[in-house]
DNA sequence: AACCCCATGTAAGGCGTTACATGATTTC
DNA sequence: GAAATCATGTAACGCCTTACATGGGGTT
């Protein structure tokens, strides 16, 4: 389970609670992976029975108790031992591929409404990681030092810019096609 | 659901069977998409009782019987619409990433090896698509006389290309940043 | 007065995979 | 003799989302 490791990896820079972990997903790695909340908590519970965490209650006055987590040795291990293990690539899985795939159904108009509208998404998004997730990354080793761990952090960025840069010049390509010899 | 509209996209070219389905998936939108037959058979299920398609017994003597399913009116009507419809930005959800942004606890060399396994992977399948899928198109093209199809499927199909040449790039990249100035 | 932040969960349902079940014919 | 092809399913389980449940404190 990726979710699973992915816990494991930020509870090895501090201990955290299940609300600080969910806000570290939303402000880094939101792009390629994340988890709703009702999705972190069991599963915190059960990598502590696992035994690659331990809890302790924070209690506070105004508002609900904390519960922090930290990672053991044993936790330690599995995520150093599945970081190691190959990993697969991951399926495309895109619904708008399948749209584009049986585009021949529609019109020149509404084929060209649909790559106009996905490539304004795809903008936005490389905005959103040029100005939002690269200066995060930067106050993040500011803050902490971790020099080492920030490179890793802007591969990630990296690969998501191109990502979403691969989908901009598609769609400009393919409505320029359609645009043109079209219908 | 995105399954219940590829199924009709195919079942709008012709009717089939679900493991003739299972065929088309795998032999041409499988890079983007793709179902195992026992999730396909309930699925055609329920779609012929939501009114989309019609099913046809065909008796066969040394096998087993063919249930064929033919496409309604009421099932292109829903293609249409769902086409029409404006999509989502697919989540990424690459486990892959996720072990690059904890790569800060790995060795140079075991980051090494995950990275060059990796672009070995991506090769492999930017290999598969220059070579079979883009054959099984033209053959397909060329067999049913569906060029305006064929454009569209070929659009599916220069996305995966530059989404395996984009992931080669990186890891390259990656390669080289980390030979060169690390550890 | 309405909404967001903090902080924890449970329950139901959807989508997908894996395993189980059957069985004849053809190909290596 | 083993494996693949044809052809259909059911059952159990895993991961994830959505909805439900609680409740005080601060902000607009």
């Amino acid at each position: 389970m990726s979710l699973t490791h992915a816990l494991l990896g930020f509870l090895g820079y501090q201990p955290m609670t299940g609300y600080d972990l969910k806000q570290r997903f939303d402000r880094s790695i939101y792009y390629f992976w994340n988890a709703k909340l009702s999705q972190i908590y069991p599963t915190l519970s059960k990598m502590k029975e696992e035994g690659w965490l331990t809890m302790e209650v924070e209690h506070q006055e105004d508002r609900p108790n904390r519960k922090v987590y930290s990672i053991t040795a044993a936790g330690r291990e599995e995520l150093h031992r599945w970081l190691r293990e190959p990993a697969a690539v991951a399926p495309i899985r895109d619904t708008f591929l399948i749209k584009i795939f049986f585009g021949g159904k529609l019109e020149k108009e509404e084929m060209l409404a649909q790559l106009r509208h996905h490539l304004a998404l795809h903008q936005e998004q490389l905005a959103a990681y040029q100005e939002t997730v690269r200066e995060t990354i930067r106050q993040n080793v500011k803050a902490t030092g971790q020099e080492r761990e920030g490179f890793f952090w802007g591969l990630t960025l990296d690969r998501g810019i191109e990502y979403e840069d691969g989908w901009i010049e598609w769609c400009q390509e393919a409505i320029a096609k359609i645009e043109t010899n079209f219908k």
